[in-house]
DNA sequence: CCGCCCGCAGATCATCCTTA
DNA sequence: TAAGGATGATCTGCGGGCGG
């Protein structure tokens, strides 16, 4: 009698989560491997979002939450989370994913663009939800950006000050010095610390 | 000569706040 | 919710120094 109703109980959910932290394939590929470890099926996985086939009585949003929290990523549950989550991807996908020099417009506009809103309603809602302003944001994923670039070491400051849309290199030495205590010189040697994961950034 | 770094002044932009 | 103003931060342009 039991053993039927428990049965019966066992109903499948199909279910669009939105994923906060994703930020590249390799993010794909561990959440993939994680939820599926633990008995969910994932039907479709993209950048900030996956849909999932689980059993009820076995698995939950809290469960999940809790699983991807280990991989430093999490379930987004309000409006506003999913909106940060989408500028912090548009940002990643600016800075990190667009290497044609003319698709690198006013990060503003772009911004503005892609997520329909106006610039003072994500930097007021950013500003508000982060430690830090949208602003910053932005300029600390250049700084690992150009980190990746320096690590290729395929081309000079120069190139990579043209690249990240600088006007000068001066500017992007005095940038980059600001914003990680040490010099474009001292990265190079390997006097200064390492990369910060994206999921990282902003975060004190 | 080239690449990198630094300082300064002025222009531009982002952010915050107030008001309607 | 949008518009406008104030303020501080960011960016640019110029000039110059240093080391390879």
């Amino acid at each position: 009698m039991s053993d039927i109703n428990h049965i019966d109980k066992k109903p499948l959910i199909r279910q669009i989560i939105r994923i906060k932290n994703m930020i590249c394939n390799c993010c794909k590929v561990s959440v993939r491997e994680l939820l599926e470890q633990h008995g969910i099926k994932v039907e479709e996985l993209e950048l900030g979002y996956a849909v999932v086939l689980y059993k009820g009585s076995e698995m939950s949003l809290e469960k999940m939450d809790t699983l991807l929290k280990k991989l430093g990523m999490g379930i987004i549950k309000t409006r506003e989370d999913q909106m940060i989550e989408k500028i912090k991807q548009a940002v990643v996908d600016l800075v990190h994913h667009m290497n044609n020099v003319n698709s690198i417009v006013r990060k503003s506009d772009y911004l503005v663009e892609k997520l329909g809103m106006s610039y003072q309603q994500l930097s007021k809602a950013f500003s508000h939800h982060e430690s830090i302003t949208l602003e910053k944001y932005i300029i600390l994923n250049k700084i690992e950006r150009i980190k990746e670039l320096i690590d290729q070491n395929e081309f000079s400051l120069t190139e990579i000050a043209y690249m990240m849309d600088y006007s000068s290199v001066h500017y992007l030495s005095g940038q980059f010095k600001k914003y990680t205590g040490y010099s474009v010189s001292d990265y190079k040697v390997g006097l200064a610390g390492s990369k910060t994961s994206l999921d990282q950034i902003g975060q004190d």
